[in-house]
DNA sequence: GGGAATATCGTGCACGTGCACGACAAATTT
DNA sequence: AAATTTGTCGTGCACGTGCACGATATTCCC
């Protein structure tokens, strides 16, 4: 509090307590080789005099390194977690300004064996702190329970489990930007039904497309709870089998005029449309791909719900670097991005003039 | 780059340029008394090893301590700035962490005289950043000019004058804001003309209502330009007058069911509301203010769209002492908070749980 | 050319902590 | 009782940089 305790060492501390900075030391850093009365002592004195080490002269006299663990799935061209992945790099500049050691472990995004492999991986290289997307939901149950039995914190980024002792998320609110979509979505004259998409192994498990479909729920059982809604699922990497599936759907519903995807490839979507030539459809996406924006510029898909996913990535990894260096705690648990919406009007204009 | 850098010292540069260590620190802080030879020799060898100063240890070394200003007015009770004390306040409790002293100067936000003398007293104070809210332009334009000769940077909170030489902005998109405050105001059957409130003496200069008011009349101009948008000012503190003024509004214009205040204190149309028994009326107003949340209980104000201001001036003074201290440039320079939209349902919620 | 002024540079201590090492006494074993 | 182990504790160097101080080389002036 006072500027005073600025300028206590440990060494005054030392002298207070009647023993040298080493036994300070020690009680400081539970190292034990201490007797209880000099312990006991060295602990008042710190408690009443508000000694706090000096963090700077901590960091310079400490060679320990920290091992920051990543657990994302590795990216193809384009994708998602491409963004994920320069918001790491990023971060890794600063690598050396913290005694922090960055690595990354990359899992298959949709099988589930490799996540758990690489976990336990992970697990292996006794890291310091990791940062992870909640993917499979009992698998990510599982290390974290490792991870809080070995007191490792982790960080969340891209979605979050609630209720879980996770050190801090940095992203959006899921839930709100599924609401969002709602209100964006339905935001027009030409109520009626809405068509939703979700990618078709990774629909009961990820976490992301859940709470956004939830949110989007929300907010029609809120405002319009007599709205049909319909489901279907598509395929990452089966164009075939997707216009199978919309050339389907849009035989049997064409008075669907709403579409929503909650994965981050609305593209596919948007592309479809554009290849079968069917106009008047409203969609609207998430994520800030490449291909989402191309979509965007051409019309086919109206709003992107985003924030800027390299940089919620690079907090997540910058945060836990403070927390396990300086002992600084992250100013919030739930560090909420802010809920971005791009169209093709003022997406060029978006993340740019917008950095150092 | 790589990790090897994280090994090179001043006295790896001093040996590899064949000078002592006391000529690199020399060169490395422009302090002068080198030869032309010395210097370029130096200079080469970092370029070319990708030297980078051990923050820690120069924190260590530097007796220097950084003054940190933050000109913001003095708030009374429950209003908008007394959140902005309690983010200075929470990053005062960092200062021992960082080499920083933070003092803030008060001025009378409605008094553009005590506003610039505020300025000077600052000035004299020869900090070494600031952290201010552009409250009037031309003032803050007088600042910032003196700020960028004297080579001090300068973070902005609460609003921003985009195209400005500022380190970085922690806060709101209030364009944003305002825009989406329309889309609220107007997401309902009964459309119609919209009566707007700000306050009287802020109205011309004050950035952040009418970027707020600038973002609406986007939505409008967008979306309904035909809208018709009334336009009143209140006083702070002057509640007879406003009921002179809202008895008057809403005599002449019974019609006028949608109302945003762009000022924090929508608390005042909401209880005039309540006073005067006006019922069926819809309004939107900003910021976490007690008497707000109130209204939003009571039902007379239907959105309150805000941020977590405490944390967004807590990042701003937390970014520039960690540039100052540690040459660490802001993850952003435009550092935009997520837009909360708070109703009655969801008040209670926020802002809890979301903390360490 | 001798002294003084100036330009340039090297040396060494201080910053506060981490930790290895060894000192010492008490407790235990042989 | 001597030898060994165990429990406590102090000492001192290292971390990389900032900066004061003084040393040396160079230039200038008369």
């Amino acid at each position: 509090m006072d500027k005073v305790n600025k300028k206590l060492t440990i060494k005054d501390v030392a002298r207070l307590a009647g023993v040298s900075k080493g036994t300070v030391d020690r009680v400081v850093h539970n190292r034990g080789e201490v007797s209880e009365a000099s312990r006991a002592k060295v602990l008042e004195v710190i408690e009443q005099m508000g000694y706090r080490p000096n963090i700077y002269a901590s960091m310079l006299a400490s060679r320990r390194r920290y091992l920051i663990a990543c657990l994302i799935p590795s990216a193809q061209g384009g994708e998602f977690w491409e963004l994920v992945h320069k918001g790491i790099e990023r971060a890794r500049a600063n690598e050396g300004n913290y005694n922090v050691d960055i690595e990354i472990f990359h899992y298959e995004q949709f099988d589930e064996s490799s996540f758990r492999d690489t976990c336990r991986r992970l697990l292996e290289s006794a890291p310091a702190g990791v940062v992870m997307a909640p993917m499979y939901r009992d698998s990510t149950a599982y290390i974290t329970t490792e991870l809080t039995q070995r007191e490792i914190p982790y960080v969340f980024i891209d979605s979050r489990i609630e209720n879980m002792g996770y050190l801090a998320y940095f992203g959006m609110s899921m839930f709100q930007c599924g609401y969002q979509s709602a209100a964006l979505l339905t935001d027009c004259e030409r109520r009626g039904p809405v068509g939703t998409f979700g990618i078709e192994r990774a629909s009961r498990r990820n976490n992301t497309t859940s709470e956004r479909s939830r949110g989007f729920m929300a907010y029609i059982d809120e405002h319009m709870p007599e709205t049909k809604v319909y489901e279907e699922l598509l395929r990452p990497s089966d164009p075939a089998y997707n216009k199978m599936v919309l050339d389907a759907f849009f035989k049997a519903h064409p008075e669907v005029n709403l579409l929503v995807m909650f994965n981050s490839r609305v593209h596919l979507v948007a592309e479809y449309l554009e290849a079968a030539g069917v106009t008047g459809k409203r969609l609207v996406g998430f994520d800030m791909l490449p291909r989402n924006i191309d979509s965007l510029r051409k019309g086919f898909c109206k709003y992107l719900i985003t924030s800027i996913t390299e940089m919620d990535v690079y907090h997540a990894v910058q945060a836990l670097a403070e927390f396990l260096t300086l002992h600084k705690n992250p100013a919030a648990k739930d560090n909420f991005s802010s809920i971005d919406i791009l169209t093709r009007y003022n997406a060029d204009y978006y993340f740019k003039n917008n950095h150092i």
